[in-house]
RNA sequence: UCUGGCAUCGUCUAACGGCAGGACAAGGGACUUUGAAUCCCUGAAUCAUGGUUCGAAUCCAUGUGCCAGAACCA
């Protein structure tokens, strides 16, 4: 049983950027001067849900390639750019988890809403350079004649629209003149292309619904592909790093990017592949069900894969740091092995985590041969590798908890714990021989009875006898229950080892 | 049937024409007042077939497999 508020004995920020290919590009482009001084980056969630463990890996590599040169920077952007989906609550959280995760966006938080007007006049601009049409037909008929893999999109009838009547249109529908559905703008590029994205994209739709941000401010939002870009464009970002799925949408990237022209430096769209976990899911769509059918009690459940729930939990910013680091970056699909995660909390832990004792599921037992009343009060350290930080103390009593698990009626060969005739050590305190074990009418284990060598004060064995056993223990006098509720949440409905509802108590001493 | 991307130990990842290395996982051992931690050891890979080359995981060709893509989502 650990406690995790112990003061860290590692540097929080001790894991610099291990080389990858992006670092690799990166080096190249500081090298040969692309941007000249300028390096930047930015993490662009959209605030529709909160951050999880797979979000952290993008957190990190965007952090950490930004700081490959001295002057490199990194922003935080929320994507907003679709007003139904997206709320305040998630901003804050998005804000909170970064920060925990110990990275530092300074004032350079944007909110892709701060850009619709400019955005807006990109649009405009592509209107009157004839690249960007004003389409009457319904998401009905703009699917049909999108055509599919194997057979190339018709064009619009309303393709050929001059660019004083889409100017006037586009107008009308951001004065809120027309209904949802009614009309959208889109890219003029070409419907026979092999890429599904270049098929005239969508580059606004109409949403007469209210934003967490701008409110009642616009009823035509932009899509995904034409804000992002832009939005790069606008804070100078050189390296727009993102996951594997959006490679298809690069050459689109450009193409606003080049259309709409005159932006320096040129953001570049970099792909990676995203986290994949073994037993865990990481899909936001899904874990947005969990929350909304309310089989997890929210999104920082510490059963969640959030980086909320993983910090309720006990996980340390520096492990998913380094976990982030240690997993590297490339473009092939992978599943990690969720062990390597687990064995980076370890590490972290063990170092972080002074000890204490803990039974879970308690086991009376009884010392035989200690008088009533009677005290001993033992000294441990609080981390059997680091002295200095110190001891507790604890007290044995005639009546102690000791953990079920720890004893068996039947020991096979190699069972160094509890069993009738078998001694142990009570870690820190002393060496006890278990005598009998009492059950009731119905056969129940109800405690054990045992002896303690008062000899063997402090758990020494003043003989040199060898005793492997080593075991928790709480004085049933002092031991403070203190319920985890994960714990009992996890165990009270389902419980495979046929165990008792009141067993899933669990002390721990002071 | 289309377009794009990716193929190295069980899982991640390194080697950028010159000894296939590391970590996790697995197995074995030592030590231990958490059956923890720590330490040591072992097994384990270049998708296939050709080609170029003194030399190929790396370059070329062909094939195979996997992933992504036809929201007015991001």
């Amino acid at each position: 049983m650990t406690d995790s508020t112990a003061e860290t004995p590692r540097s929080p920020r001790d894991d610099s950027a291990a080389p990858n290919f992006i670092a690799d590009i990166i080096d190249d482009d500081l090298r040969t001067g692309k941007n000249g001084q300028v390096l930047q980056t930015r993490f662009p969630p959209e605030p529709n849900g909160f951050l999880h463990v797979g979000h952290a890996k993008a957190i990190c590599l965007n952090f950490t390639m930004a700081e490959r040169a001295g002057f490199g920077l990194c922003n935080l952007r929320l994507d907003d750019t679709n007003p139904v989906a997206e709320d305040d609550v998630f901003v804050q959280s998005i804000q909170a988890d970064v920060r925990w995760l110990g990275f530092d966006w300074k004032e350079r938080i944007y909110f892709a809403s701060d850009y619709f007007e400019r955005i807006y006049e990109c649009a405009v601009t592509l209107v009157k350079k004839g690249l960007a049409y004003v389409d009457s037909q319904s998401p009905e008929e703009i699917r049909e004649g999108r055509g599919n893999y194997y057979q190339v999109g018709k064009n619009s009838p309303f393709r050929e629209r001059s660019v004083e009547e889409n100017l006037t249109l586009l107008t009308r529908m951001r004065a809120g003149e027309m209904k949802e559905g009614e009309a959208v703008l889109r890219a003029k590029i070409d419907m026979a292309h092999q890429n599904m994205n270049m098929r005239d994209p969508l580059l606004y739709r109409i949403r007469h619904a209210s934003h967490h941000r701008t409110g009642d401010a616009w009823c035509i939002y932009p899509m995904y592909d034409f804000a992002h870009p832009l939005s790069d464009a606008f804070e100078g970002v050189t390296h727009s790093l993102c996951t594997l799925e959006f490679e298809n949408h690069r050459p689109l990237y450009d193409w606003f990017i080049e259309s709409i022209g005159g932006f320096q430096p040129v953001p570049r769209q970099i792909e990676f592949a995203r986290l994949n976990l073994t037993y865990t899911i990481l899909s936001k769509r899904k874990l947005q069900q969990l929350v909304a059918e309310k089989h997890v009690n929210g999104w920082d459940d510490p059963r969640m894969p959030t980086i909320a729930g993983m910090r309720r939990r006990g996980y340390l910013p520096e492990s998913l740091r380094a976990f982030a680091e240690r997993i590297g970056v490339a473009k092939r699909d992978s599943l990690i092995d969720v062990s390597l995660l687990e064995y980076q909390l370890r590490e972290d832990l063990n170092a972080h985590a002074n000890r204490t004792m803990a039974i879970l599921r308690p086991l009376k037992v009884v010392l035989e041969n200690f008088d009533e009343g009677r005290e001993e009060v033992f000294e441990v350290p609080l981390h059997p590798e680091y002295p200095e930080r110190g001891v507790r103390r604890v007290t044995l009593t005639r009546e102690l908890w000791v953990e079920r698990d720890d004893y068996m009626q039947e020991a096979p060969k190699k069972w160094f714990r509890l069993a009738p005739g078998k001694e142990v050590r009570l870690r820190g305190a002393c060496l006890i021989t278990c005598q009998s074990a009492v059950h009731d009418e119905a056969g129940n284990l109800i405690e054990l009875r045992c002896t303690w060598d008062p000899e063997s004060l402090g758990g020494s064995t003043p003989d040199g006898r060898k005793v492997k056993g080593t075991l928790h223990w709480l004085s049933t006098r002092d031991a403070v229950k203190a319920t985890v509720r994960l714990y009992d949440r996890l165990f009270s409905e389902e419980d495979p080892e046929g165990h008792e509802g009141r067993s899933f108590l669990e002390f721990v001493n002071p």
